[in-house]
DNA sequence: AGTTTATTGGGAATTATTCTCATTTAAGAA
DNA sequence: TTCTTAAATGAGAATAATTCCCAATAAACT
């Protein structure tokens, strides 16, 4: 990896694993470099080409142990396709939930959290206790508006 | 299958199958039963084998086309667990959100959708559209806990 | 530079999902 | 009820997705 043309996001995923004693490997970073760079979610095979393009050769199973790592640190989300599919996409805020583009699979960041203040009484009443919640908007992006049409 | 025995959810479903030019076959019936009565999310396999067990012999593929079958009619949802897998839900209502408990995987509704009337105008001024959104929520039902604890 | 220990690559192993096609069966017609 | 027809099933092969194992490599600290 040349010196000097880190982005942000590397920086902070540096700093993330020195934290926790992590070794900042060039295939981890390659990860964050080809997620961030592509503005949309990937799948786990487009994560991998990306990584080889950039590294050479990169064995597969790395790329499922670093996105479980970042996953796990939180500065990566698993998306879920109707489908059946997932991607993956970088995120390095703390709670953002984010809009997928249904056509170009772009992704945008939604920072309000809608149930932020929501009231849960109704089902905690029954004693149901909610720790954590997964919301993902989808529609369309201006883009394919535009190209596509709704 | 013996007559007599269906439950509201295998009508329900037998109904829908119907309209839809559909056939209501003891799979598809079993299928329906075997989530319903479970009262939690099950995976494939969970499902394949209490089929299996209504029925007998039947092809794992068969629950497979059942189950994506039902979610595109609207009577299963597919929730998303965060080590990975997933599992199924029967799930009559049109709009329904579910709480899942990360402890016993049972299922719960929360009917009051927390984007009913979110404004979405801050991201819908960026060009996006907002067309769907998938929400579960996470945590711990009561029986677990009063048994683990919190 | 040297040492230590986490991390990687490769490929095999496992698991998940889809596909194909001959056989079966539900649903409506006669 | 029996007949007809098209949809649905089961079996297992084929494919895709994910995990595992371990010798070789490389980061991070002396």
């Amino acid at each position: 990896m040349p010196k000097g043309f880190e982005c942000a996001q590397e920086s902070y995923a540096k700093e993330i694993l020195r934290e926790k004693g992590l070794k900042s490997t060039a295939q981890r970073l390659a990860v964050v470099h080809v997620l961030h760079t592509s503005g949309k979610s990937l799948s786990v095979g487009e994560i991998h080409d990306g990584v080889k393009e950039m590294l050479g050769i990169t064995g597969l199973a790395t790329i499922y142990r670093t996105l479980e790592m970042f996953e796990d640190l939180g500065i990566v989300k698993r998306l879920h396709f109707p489908g059946g599919g997932h991607g993956y996409v970088f995120s390095r805020e703390e709670h953002v939930h984010h809009m997928v583009c249904v056509d170009c699979r772009g992704v945008f960041d939604f920072p309000e959290c809608p149930v932020e203040d929501f009231d849960y009484s109704s089902v905690e009443k029954q004693g149901f206790r909610v720790k954590d919640h997964f919301i993902q908007l989808s529609g369309q992006c201006g883009k394919c508006r535009e190209q596509i049409g709704c």
